[in-house]
DNA sequence: GAAGAACCGTACCGTACGGTACCTATTCCG
DNA sequence: CGGAATAGGTACCGTACGGTACGGTTCTTC
């Protein structure tokens, strides 16, 4: 991550500093941390700047979301056609990273934040978490298959499908958990490349390929 | 579910009856809306008795969960050997009823609440989720999977893992959403089917059904 | 039928938060 | 240089919650 050119133009500088300081209080201590003489304590600013910078506390949240998602910047460069090993390793690329950002500390917290608030705020968090966050590694994931198959390495008829079934593959339950409290993977490698194994063994074409990891996941 | 013959043995009636009120409460308005004098009102009891019976806010939360947990029971009727349309079918009532309870009003509710909880209570009311919680369902799926092993239908390595992929061919990112406030699937049978076509491919032994679903997901 | 426990309803306390008002200091700009 | 805009510091208000205390009421039990 970047550490200071992430100032979107949505934000000046000084606002991106109390935003930051926010999702560091956010992780360490949960939302119940996040109060706004809080922030402006550790923040050194005055509350009324806050309000009048975000309006309210959920302005605020907002705000933090939008800001965090900024910084994210997923690199896309799988642009023409690709080898069976190519694919392969962007695959297991995307696989080992998307299972990162999933357990990172900010992503944890905004997303314990939102749904604890889905309750009460018709899912307004929730809805920018999903549709603003996830489209960039959204994007990337479909990208990456549809360049599979316009390459002849994947099949499918439903990219849609195909892309949850990796994820789901990829992820499993695991984002619950931690969202849960518990720790993550030993090896997020690992689980990488059984997921891509799988998601190739039912989407893939090349036939060695397809035999190979049969075998081994025969084993 | 059973109506009212829910009074496990750790609560009195009187009490399985404010811990009912406290779900409703909690499933209609989030954790925001479960106060203690909330509820005193809405289950026509005294806050006195509340902390006389559950001790503090926490412990009444534990109960809930407890409660709630005391009214699932998973029929769990795979005993012996099964043929393949058998295991299938098993597999996708399984998978069906999976997506049910997790896209049900209390699961979501309880799950909200523990992960909003997660960070300041060192993931206490998470950990009691994921081990009393999903005890039962995790059991009668792997003696499913044990099953379909022991008859020859499916081969892996690995149990757990094998669930794990199930799992997640099911369910993959629709939990989550639901948390942030996402409206469930239109069709559950047809995710449930899909996801057990797929896990057959990866992990059924019999030939035919491999080549028979593996014509169908290449359609 | 009386003693006693369990329980309800309510009133109360301390606290902590969101939000506002006011005043001062710094910076920007003509 | 001077006035306006911007932002920090602080004190304050209303509210709502968790938790406690107490008097009255119902239910049990002998």
């Amino acid at each position: 991550m970047p550490a200071d050119t992430a100032t979107s133009a949505k934000f000046t500088p000084r606002q991106s500093a109390v935003l930051a300081e926010a999702l560091r209080l956010l992780v360490e201590g949960g939302d119940k941390a996040l109060t706004t003489s809080g922030l402006a304590r550790a923040a050194n600013c005055s509350k009324e700047s806050l309000y009048k910078w975000f309006g309210d506390r959920d302005g605020l949240l907002a705000a933090m979301i939008s800001f965090q998602q900024s910084k994210v910047r997923t690199a896309d460069r799988s642009g023409e056609r690709l080898s069976t090993d190519a694919l392969r390793e962007h695959l297991e690329i995307f696989a080992r990273d998307l299972l990162e950002v999933l357990a990172g500390d900010v992503s944890l917290a905004l997303n314990r934040l939102a749904i604890g608030q889905s309750s009460r705020d018709g899912s307004k968090l929730g809805k920018m978490l999903l549709e603003h966050g996830r489209r960039e590694i959204d994007r990337r994931a479909r990208a990456l298959i549809d360049t599979g198959k316009r390459s002849g390495l994947l099949r499918f008829h439903d990219a849609d499908e195909a892309y949850h079934t990796f994820y789901g593959l990829v992820v499993s339950d695991l984002h619950v958990r931690m969202l849960l409290g518990e720790s993550g993977l030993k090896d997020n490698g690992r689980q990488a490349q059984k997921a891509v194994e799988a998601f190739l063994l039912l989407h893939g074409t090349n036939k060695d390929t397809v035999e190979a990891v049969r075998a081994s996941s025969a084993r």
